[in-house]
DNA sequence: GATGAATGAGCCTTCATTCAT
DNA sequence: GATGAATGAAGGCTCATTCAT
């Protein structure tokens, strides 16, 4: 038993880590309640502070929630965009596509969807700011892959932004489906990297050149 | 004296559907408010009846919320699931997703997708409806025609269920970002009919047989 | 022992009369706090509603306290303005001051003139409407009648607008100091009727036509 | 490397006039926001000076309004209440009078007088205060002048207290009149010289001997 | 059944005051 | 002495819920 610990924290933690910690515990609190329900009250508790300190680094409770929200986008954002490019297109795709999935299965992912979806009406610029910091930037990466892959025959001749859009459209929702796996049967019994090569099998399938007939 | 008919509405709306009346209301001010900030005051004015006549139908609050998303799910859902079999499982699978796709991209479906992510917390039962009700009869309804489909050998042999989700999720999903067109420039340019046309090469693509070769 | 009183009213209070109880509840607890140290609790409780119950009525704090003092100051305005004229207009303005002076030394009178002092900043408003229609008012009143008088010769010639100002000022000082004796002691030993024929007779010597030399 | 010299003032302020910048700035800041609503913040910016340092020199918000109010105050008297007598106790009195007026109108003063009666609950002692060292004061002062004019039958016999009364309440209520001019049009177009002669006008006509007759 | 006035718990926000540095 | 980050009590306002009519 360590109890010591639990009693006094031996160092105040450094003043400049105020807002960090005061994002991280809007974030749980915000994932947990909503916007609506979550109280400054949970959120200060849970970031050791007290409520009035909130309000010496956010303004107001939709300000700290905007905050939190496009904090917790930027620090997710790892996509390489200019993915190294090897002999093969197929694999960059592959590789560019486990990177999205691994960012798309994080635990804050679906949070963040989830949030954002929720506050759509109050705060239409968070949804821009995911639209395009996730998708749109997802799309880029991928768009640019499968023009390759069709420049190089490696995939059919076809509109890389529908396929771009079907390759992401169905990675987003399988995420989110993986997130919920209780409600959807059809994921429950499969593992995140069953779900990811079946996905990538797929797709890959439907870029796949025509046959020579 | 009749001054008093002057005044009030002509026909008095029957009691027998109140509760229909508060559940549309509900279902306008939650799409607009969502359930935190939905006023059951403007659930009631937008009713034409008082505030106290809605607790005369609903225990409170949550239980209308709830009561108006299982009700608007019901509603929507006019699936056929034993759709007609044609010779072709090709061309079922089409009419198949063309019902669908209008029903995901009627006006209601964007609306109760957002509130039943909002309150996936708070009511997991509502989820859980949802995934059975919209997610699950879609994917026995598709399942079935890919499965026929590749015992006929219009489709290469795969997981019916891969494929199934894969449709069902890039469906949903490009539902969701043409009812926000503005928010994502793949789509802003395209119609729903394009949008769908694009779905469904790029699936029937995928579905293909393996080249001879 | 009439206890019963204490429990339970018979009759609940009309309805009606709420928007007058909370005015009066909000007069007295603003002019024994201020606007800003009142608290709303208070001035429910003491108008024998709760808290909400003054938001059907009333906005907010501040619309309050501006109703109040119109309010106030609209139900104290009584002064004939077109008093009746008798032979003598010296008759006519001692009368004229009598009604104005007990208006003055009502004991609405300094409560309502302190709180518009205090909110002269916020509510430049409710000054405004204290200067028309007690100040200006009165104004028109006592200058017809000296007018009245200079014309009649019963009083010296000299501009009216200037001696209807020394009689407000005096009048209107006097009465405030009367309001709090014990810090002026020039007036602590003198009642209202003394220190009101005092200022009558003082106004009237300088009223008084010119020696004829 | 004097770069630091380059951002802070060049002189730092001496500790001694401290409590000299805290009370000027408090006096602005109480000046525009009354008691109650100013903030202890606002006039530590004000004075340059940090929110502690204020509670270095003073126990709380409510003695630091005490210690502004009572030095503004005195620092204002600057009656020489042994007036030098000349040869005319009327001139003497307009003398006084000129001084008192244009301490009246000086821009200290309507403030100090607002401040004290939105406060008179809350601080009586300032009321007591205000009362002696303004008022009281100036009583004093007048009263010797006309008494002495009573006694050279410069004035008629009155209660030299009476008049001293009417002399110090037009004046002061015409200071405020005039310090708000706008909305007393009464003294909208008067200059502060012509509103002293007309009051003074009045006194000396209200004081001057009955006629012989 | 229907109404809507009344209630009061709950929460965001402010700001005087403290205190470690 | 001086600072300003931190505290937490207090109060305005909202709105789901009740209930007398």
């Amino acid at each position: 038993m360590v109890d010591s610990t639990s009693i006094e924290p031996r160092w105040r933690r450094m003043p400049e880590e105020r807002p960090r910690q005061i994002l991280d515990a809007a974030f749980e609190v915000f994932a947990e309640q909503g916007l609506a329900a979550a109280r400054l009250d949970d959120i200060a508790k849970r970031a050791g502070v007290s409520k009035g300190t909130i309000y010496l680094y956010f303004p107001n409770k939709e300000e700290l929630f905007r905050e939190m929200v496009r904090n917790t986008i930027l620090a997710q954002i790892e996509i390489g965009e200019q993915a190294p490019e090897t002999a093969s297109a197929t694999d960059d795709l592959v590789e560019c596509m486990r990177g999205y999935w691994s960012f798309l299965r994080s635990s804050t992912f679906p949070v963040l969807y989830r949030l954002i979806q929720a506050e759509l009406r109050n705060f239409p610029e968070l949804a821009q700011f995911y639209a395009e910091e996730v998708i749109a930037r997802g799309h880029r990466l991928f768009c640019h892959h499968i023009q390759r892959g069709i420049e190089k025959a490696e995939f059919r001749a076809l509109d890389p932004s529908v396929a771009t859009r079907m390759l992401l459209g169905s990675m987003v929702m399988h995420s989110l489906w993986c997130s919920k796996r209780s409600f959807f049967p059809s994921v429950a019994e499969r593992s995140d990297e069953q779900v990811f090569d079946e996905i990538t099998d797929f797709i890959l399938h439907a870029l796949r050149p025509a046959p020579v007939a």
